[in-house]
DNA sequence: TTGCGTGCAAAGGTTTTGCATGGCA
DNA sequence: TGCCATGCAAAACCTTTGCACGCAA
């Protein structure tokens, strides 16, 4: 039998708080001050530590930013291998773009054969921008 | 005119330091401790200031090691140009390849085309196990 | 009782900043 | 003189750890 409800309390809400956020990442602070509103005695190092367990039993994904100074997190989706795809994330929003095709495919291989190299793609990712925020921006080009 | 020589000692041990590495990357406290044996008095944050100064100048490039704790820096090579190719980077011996061929243009300009993602190499990092690191790591395969 | 999750406080590691000094143009 | 790099000290920032308490099995 599975830990009663309380004891998993805060790893659902962690859960269920990055599930809407679904295609983007959250910084650890995101989701402690979402959790704190409902939650006023929730220190962070519970978010951290729960956090921690998500990850290992692979509930979670564990990123980075893209300066790489704070760690962000995305829930895995149901297949769960996140092992085997390249990880696109916007540089914008943070959404994540899971990338999984053929010539991803094509491309591991290649690195593989011709460079001598043996990619792991846990903690890869090709920063970037998204379509929708490299419109956004070109829509708003006036500010600094 | 360029300032002269004492101004930019530091940098240009930094370079110089980088350079004997040439395919991989040193973090900070690297760099710190072996200027530090030819200059008794040098801090810390003199090295974090040259650095950063390096990397603006586009001296050097900016990474992260795998577990994303540390900055790491690597000289760039003489084309400079670090921004079109992906790098892959071991995570054991620290090396970086510059991916740079065509398959890896074609790659690219699939993710463009067909997942509307415009990379930016920049920070992009996929990390895995060069071959040397991954027979020697097959040879030693005893310990835990 | 035992185990585990928690809050609180403190520490850890990396990086940044403030300030006074001193060298070079 | 004025600018800029430096050393030193302190702070900032993200993250981890130690400890005591309390709930659940």
């Amino acid at each position: 039998m599975v830990r009663a409800s309380y004891q998993t309390k805060y790893k659902q809400e962690i859960l269920s708080y990055l599930r809407e956020r679904e295609n983007s990442t959250a910084t650890v602070e995101e989701i402690y001050s979402a959790l704190k509103d409902k939650n006023e005695h929730l220190d962070l190092s519970t978010v951290y530590r729960n956090i921690e367990r998500l990850v290992k039993d692979e509930k979670l994904l564990k990123l980075r930013d893209e300066q790489g100074n704070k760690a962000c997190y995305q829930i895995m989706g149901e297949h769960a291998d996140c092992h085997n795809h390249l990880h696109l994330q916007c540089s914008s929003c943070g959404k994540v773009i899971h990338l999984d095709c053929t010539v991803m495919q094509q491309f591991i291989d290649h690195i593989r054969e011709y460079h001598g190299f043996d990619p792991s793609c846990d903690n890869s990712i090709i920063f970037g921008k998204c379509k929708e925020c490299e419109e956004k921006e070109e829509d708003g080009k006036k500010d600094t």
